[in-house]
RNA sequence: GGGCCCUUGGUCUAGUGGCUAUGACGUCCGCCUGACUUGCGGGAGAUCCCCGGUUCAAGUCCGGGAGGGCCCACCA
């Protein structure tokens, strides 16, 4: 393993430019640990030390991180998201302590609708009344608050993001790489414009895509109205009556023998003075309200479809504003819903309306505005997915995806798939596209990757077209949709296609995020990869859960179940919020429970507390190789017990279960070294009735397995790890800081069986004598005047060995051993 | 309708087929043991969701069922 500090220049001293300054310039104030003060001084240290700074000159193996840009749109954060971003942070540390050069950026995403949305309900506007300039200054004055909160959060957390590496999705940057992928995009034939049926958000006035889509159970109704075939009247059975002028045909199925004479016959539509034609299609369901159905264009996606398929004619009689326009006849200028009030009333008047059924279905509203979309058509741009998808689910194969099982998730998605992707989005703060057009033959005219970034409203492309003028040129107005630039991350931080690219950089090792973007991050970072590159985008995907309530519900503001991240870690601390954090399996959702950052505090105190002890018993302690002869089998007990402790931690962490690590090195911390092993050393510690040399033992094994602890528990608890390595450790070990010291090596050589079974009967007799003691009522310092143990020949004479041992720390007068088939301790 | 995950003392949770099922919180009893009362010691508390199967052996593997959560589809 590479050594996490070879370069250390205190050690080298021949670096001109020391990356560390020396650690005398650590000054711990506090002799206990105080949370509120230490976390500040030792938060302020490392950075001035620029201990998590990449450092671009090593030649160690790079670590790198794929950092996800949260939307700069939230005044606070909650709990859940200090647990998401904890959970990879713990990796990081990991992996640097491992010896890994880590590369850990941050990202803030500030374009984009969330953004939009968050200033317009924030300001009370919305975009239509204000201008581009005004909207757009909004926008960047409240990310930059925003970016700030976020900044403090994760520097309260302790989070070791080199700051340097810190991008803007609105930035210079990031604008160039989402440019220059549409650009690629493009001429690979990958990227297209077409005038199609979109899906509109009549609030947010855009164009989205699938993935921007929610449902939500609705109340409505199945109305079942007349139409007219000659004399004849047939029922169609429909939610969206407003939609009656749009209707262009209707549908029952070929086999249904209700309606098969209707074949080639045309329909009048109630209300309004048109006919038209009933087909047969397999797609109608007979069971369905009557088993004929109306096609609008359009109420649906299966309208969409049977629009394409029969060739029917366009009638959009819905505006971008979600009003009926001139083609509803007297129902312009309505909006959808009183439309639908109206022409219910209109219906029953005219004896049209035979019956309504209430109903509840799921209906496809809006992520962002929470508006039922509706579907216009319009010219967009798209990337194309639908002929991929088997090669986009083939590459993500190759991603080693932890848990295991979101993989799944990814293949649905992206199997049920059933539009490309728009990218193109009607709104002011994004990402603009690199297009302008000729007003003379309405060609498209791109920009040209060296003149990146440009915004066409302001700037002019390069070469005009021939015969073209300034004049001639109009700039394509609209902006990338986010997820343009996000997906992109990649290939931002790899700086890909300027002059100084990172090389090596893609893929990159590690993509942390939440199980519930795999649709959008996740995909569209695989896509664009995949057509960039020819590659996968990470090496791995460590998906993380959701931070819930105490009751397992999701956290949303206006439930009031909301628990902001701040104010846990004002009140416990740092260190005990990711102790939380650090409770859960990868993946999965964590309800918050205050309780867990109380056992966080606790632990956080219980290791001051033991250092404490360990720091008051080191005097005159040399920080000498130690040899196994020396040792007593109380210590080789611990140690060997520790080793197993180490290669337990060190799989798990390896394996992304920083869970199962926490719990192994807390479990041994608790219940191995304070409750016993303390115990044990303090009669040789204090130096009475012992030779000296087995004072030293105890020091040697106290310090090594009290600093291998520290490591073990140094990424889920940076700070008081830290804290007790500056004050107890640095002198001895001369790393500026725990968290570039290594992680600790698995010794097989200290694995010692028969010391641990030798260890493990004393801890029987220890238990015990503390049963007795406790339930005789006494104190477990009552002295007891005779014990005879009796054990069988096998374990016997390693008990007389520590005889003493047993004696000082039983505090037992007179300690008798007896040769018997059965274990037993017999209090006199 | 399809898929994924989950179901272990009052609550949360660990548990690669193998002796009396882990830990935390709570609860009860006790202890100011020379690091720690945000502590220490001890106790009580579990038909490991149900049924069936594989196995010498099942909380663990297989099949079926029940309940919960999430994702997707359905949207006339």
């Amino acid at each position: 393993m590479a050594k996490a500090f070879g370069c250390n220049p205190m050690i080298v001293g021949s670096n001109p430019t020391p990356r560390f300054k020396p650690y005398e310039e650590c000054v711990i104030m506090t002799k206990k640990f105080d949370f509120e003060n230490s976390e500040k001084e030792l938060a302020s240290f490392w950075s001035k030390a620029k201990i998590y700074e990449f450092d671009q000159s090593s030649s160690k193996q790079v670590f790198s991180i794929d950092t996800p840009p949260p939307y700069a749109s939230a005044d606070h954060l909650h709990v859940g998201h200090g647990m998401h971003y904890s959970q990879f942070e713990f990796v990081a540390r990991y992996k640097r302590m491992r010896g890994f050069n880590v590369f850990f950026p941050m990202g803030f995403d500030d374009n984009g609708l969330p953004t939009e949305r968050f200033v317009e309900k924030k300001h009370k506007i919305n975009k239509s009344k204000t201008t581009r300039q005004e909207f757009i200054k909004l926008c960047l004055e409240e990310t930059e608050k925003t970016g700030q909160t976020y900044k403090d959060l994760f520097n309260a957390l302790g989070f070791s993001i080199d700051w340097n590496l810190l991008y803007h999705t609105i930035g210079k940057t990031a604008t160039v790489a989402s440019q220059k992928s549409f650009l690629d995009l493009y001429k690979k034939g990958l990227l297209y414009k077409k005038d199609a049926p979109i899906m509109w958000d009549t609030v947010l006035q855009t164009t989205l895509a699938q993935a921007d889509l929610e449902d939500v159970e609705m109340k409505s109704h199945f109305n079942n109205i007349v139409f007219k075939v000659g004399a004849k009247e047939v029922l169609i059975g429909t939610t969206r009556p407003e939609l009656i002028g749009a209707c262009v045909a209707l549908f029952y199925h070929p086999d249904d023998d209700r309606y098969k004479e209707l074949k080639g016959k045309f329909a009048k539509i109630p209300l309004y003075d048109a006919e038209v034609p009933i087909l047969p299609d397999e797609h109608v369901d007979p069971e369905k309200g009557t088993g004929l159905v109306m096609c609008c264009t359009f109420g649906d996606k299966q309208d969409i479809e049977w629009w394409q398929k029969h060739n029917l004619p366009l009638k959009i009689i819905i505006n971008k504003f979600g009003k009926l326009n001139e083609l509803a006849g007297p129902y312009e200028g309505l909006k959808v819903r009183d439309a639908r009030k109206q022409i219910i009333q209109d219906l029953k008047e005219k004896k049209l309306l035979v019956s309504q059924k209430e109903i509840v279905h799921a209906v496809n509203i809006s992520e962002r505005s929470g508006i039922e979309i509706e579907f216009l058509k319009s010219p967009q741009w798209y990337i194309k997915v639908l002929d991929k998808k088997q090669e986009l689910i083939d590459i993500a194969g190759k991603i080693d995806w932890k848990p295991k099982h979101m993989k799944v998730r990814y293949d649905h998605w992206v199997q049920n798939l059933q539009w490309d992707w728009c990218i193109s989005r009607q709104r002011y703060f994004g990402v603009p596209f690199p297009v302008w057009y000729s007003k003379k033959t309405g060609e498209i005219i791109l920009a040209e990757p060296s003149e990146l970034p440009v915004d066409p409203i302001k700037d002019f492309p390069k070469n005009l077209p021939e015969g073209h003028t300034k004049e001639d040129i109009i700039p394509e107005k609209d902006v990338m949709d986010t997820w343009m630039t996000s997906s992109v991350t990649p290939q931002i931080n790899a700086r890909w296609g300027s002059e100084d690219e990172r090389e090596g950089f893609l893929p990159m090792s590690m993509h942390p995020q939440a199980h519930d973007i795999i649709r959008t991050w996740a995909f569209y970072s695989i896509v664009k990869s995949y057509y960039h590159n020819k590659n996968i985008p990470w090496k791995t995907i460590m998906i993380s859960g959701h931070g819930q309530d105490s009751n397992g519900k999701k956290m949303s503001k206006s439930k009031g179940n909301f628990v902001v991240a701040q104010e846990v870690i004002k009140k416990y601390g740092a260190d005990a919020f990711r102790y939380w954090a650090s409770t859960v399996k990868l993946g999965d959702d964590l309800p918050y429970q205050e309780k867990d950052v109380v056992t966080g505090k606790k632990t956080v105190k219980k290791i001051d507390n033991a250092a404490n002890f360990v720091s008051l018993n080191l005097e005159g302690f040399k920080n000498e190789p130690l040899t196994k002869q020396e040792l007593s089998t109380i210590d080789k007990w611990l140690l060997s017990k520790l080793q197993r402790t180490i290669k337990s931690c060190t799989q798990n962490f390896e394996n992304y279960e920083y869970s199962k690590s926490k719990q192994e090195v807390d479990n041994f911390f608790w219940n191995t070294f304070c409750d016993y092993y303390l115990e044990f050393v303090k009669h040789r510690v204090y130096g009475e009735n012992l030779e000296k040399k087995s004072k030293e033992a105890a020091q040697k094994t106290l310090y090594k397995a009290l600093l291998a602890q520290l490591k073990l528990f140094a990424p889920i608890m940076p700070f008081i790890t830290d804290y007790v390595y500056q004050r107890q450790f640095k002198e001895f070990e001369k790393n500026p800081s725990i968290h570039v010291s290594d992680w600790p090596e698995y010794e097989a050589s200290f694995i010692d069986e028969k010391s641990e079974l030798t260890g493990d009967k004393l801890v029987q007799i220890v238990d015990f004598i503390r049963k007795y003691k406790s339930q005789k009522q006494l104190s477990l310092k009552e002295e007891l005047k005779k014990v005879i143990i009796k054990a069988d020949e096998k374990i016997l004479p390693s008990l007389e060995e520590i005889a003493l041992d047993i004696k000082q720390i039983c505090k037992i007068n007179n300690l008798e051993f007896v040769q018997g088939d059965e274990f037993e301790v017999i209090i006199n």
